[in-house]
DNA sequence: TCCAGAAACTTGAACGATCCAATCCTGCCT
DNA sequence: AGGCAGGATTGGATCGTTCAAGTTTCTGGA
């Protein structure tokens, strides 16, 4: 077995001095081509890599980020954060940054995981999915001027930190003008409890776009939690209401399969669109509202980059359009 | 904003060397009750976390581990490992580890990614998914002694290394039993081309039952790639021949799904049961043969975490047994 | 030819933890 | 009372890299 490859090797086998072999890494253009070549070369035969630990030592950074991972939920919604995060690591690694998980019970537990992974692991920066009203996180993290990209707006302020986002409100729009171009006119919604950043944002462009068609969109939607079960029964609540919608918008997919479950047990005409494209809408044909999910983590990853980089404080946030799926059921 | 609190602080704070918060971190039967107490109460007050990046530069340590994350694909089969994913995570955190990702193309790739992470991370060890037969990755990894664990048999030779896996033959089989109960004799197969492991595996659980119930399994079972497509027109090419079978377990969700929608438009009455009971089987109500994924990951880490702290060069592997989820379809 | 100034390269110190070897206690026995 | 064994504690060296400061080499102009 050979020994340690360390910079000293390299510098010896360069006859160079260390600095110079760190120079060469890090800041190349101070160094006269013909040594920077020496070097190289030596790097490539000796197979040297840099050590991140003593790096990290010295500079304070790891070149690591970290994103959380939900316990198993639903399997449906939880595909939505699973792609993501394929995105993210390719998209980081890419970028010479490793992706490294965390899991937390509640917001409380988040940060002391926050603080755990800084001060042991040198954590250079965090990405956060699913921000709400008065995130608690954002602020802890903003106060010791830790570097953090959201997926998903600050929905109080939007300039209090960088994020990405897709436009919820324009998929919901999207959707309902689709089923408006198709002749629908009661179109209906199927959304979450008043509160929630995401579901308000997507009940407003299903909302919006009936008022610029000039329907009144009372009595047209149910507030409930997410869910298949959920999703069944308020539909057949709004389909057994005294002017049942022949259309519906849903939130999530969850919903949506629901709501696919009532219409065929009671009036295999409506039409239902979901949201997320979750592997089960297209097995099922739910035609459903997809979020660009690749491209959003890249822009995580440009953006956290650019702050890391020190480029610049708060980059601009990203608002990314989602497309319409067209399947069977709409 | 206080400074930053290392072992010399608490050492001060707790009017002791270095070198006894040390042992009160890592060989805490060395010192006394007493002192032990004072450096303990030290740190909690200063809020003192290890340097991870310091230890692992002394030790070479550092309680990282590394699981490669698929590209998105078909989005059916990749739940499964994300399921495993999530579990992997939360035991590795128990166990005192943090999960590190990594992507790579091919085979060649990830053992280039192995180097990486080996030489600039210092990684303590790998979890391995699907391995194969002459599987290059585990070889490498085996000959530089670096610990690993598979999510998969080494199928060539069970002794070869630490791994974990669930007993596909058992999952089929009990599949089968089911359906033969039930009052099916002719019951098909629809599985992948013979030379995988797994899907060998799958199919000679469907195999040896319909042997122990003196059926002849010939001509009942298809062979073809995976996906929603290929079990369609594979189950119809099997309901369209001499003796159609009147049930058909499945080696994936994917393939199952297919063939359900095969069956709805040909022969409603003949039962469906998939493998991996995915979040699509259950939306569509889908009787699939479950693995215990979380059980699965939490042996990863056991064993994994045996041949870390030295207690054993090769761990006994571990092979679960899959239970039959009873749905609509079977 | 000589020297200023820049460019290229080298040397010493530091990051924070652990290991090693040496020293200090404490209690106990002679 | 003195000596000694044993465990508890201490200081110094070390891991591999980068930063800061120092030294050499090169370049060009008077």
């Amino acid at each position: 077995m050979a020994e340690k490859v360390t910079i000293a090797t390299v510098a010896r086998h360069a006859r160079v001095s260390r600095q110079t072999v760190s120079n060469v890494l890090n800041t190349p253009q101070i160094v006269r081509e013909e040594t920077r070549q020496r070097v190289q070369e030596a790097i490539a035969v000796l197979g040297y890599r840099v050590s991140q630990a003593a790096r990290q030592m010295r500079t304070g950074r790891s070149r690591l980020i970290a994103m959380r991972i939900e316990p198993t939920r639903d399997g449906i919604n939880g595909s939505v954060l699973d792609r993501f995060l394929h995105g993210l690591t390719e998209t980081a690694e890419a970028a010479g940054y490793r992706v490294l998980l965390y899991t937390a019970g509640d917001t409380e537990r988040e940060i002391a995981a926050y603080d755990d992974l800084l001060s042991a692991y040198d954590l250079d920066g965090f990405v956060l999915t699913g921000t709400d009203h008065g995130d608690a996180r954002t602020t802890w993290l903003a106060q010791r001027e830790v570097a953090f990209v959201a997926f998903g707006r600050p929905w109080d302020d939007p300039t209090a930190h960088p994020w990405v986002d897709v436009d919820g409100a324009a998929g919901t729009a999207r959707a309902t003008e689709h089923l408006l171009e198709r002749g629908h006119r009661r179109v209906g919604f199927l959304g979450w409890p008043a509160g929630s950043g995401v579901g308000d944002d997507r009940r407003s462009g299903w909302r919006e776009s009936l008022r610029a068609a000039e329907i009144d969109p009372a009595g047209l939607d149910r507030a409930v939690e997410d869910g298949i079960a959920e999703g069944e029964w308020s539909m057949r609540d709004l389909l057994n209401s005294g002017e049942p919608p022949t259309a519906v918008v849903c939130a999530s997919d969850s919903l949506a399969l629901g709501a696919l479950q009532a219409v065929r047990a009671m009036d295999p005409a409506v039409a239902v669109v979901g949201f997320d494209d979750t592997p089960v809408a297209a097995a099922v044909g739910l035609t459903s509202v997809s979020q660009p999910l690749g491209e959003a983590a890249a822009s995580c990853v440009d953006l956290l980059t650019a702050v890391l980089d020190g480029d610049q404080q708060s980059p601009e946030p990203v608002l990314l359009q989602p497309s319409l799926v067209l399947r069977h059921t709409a």
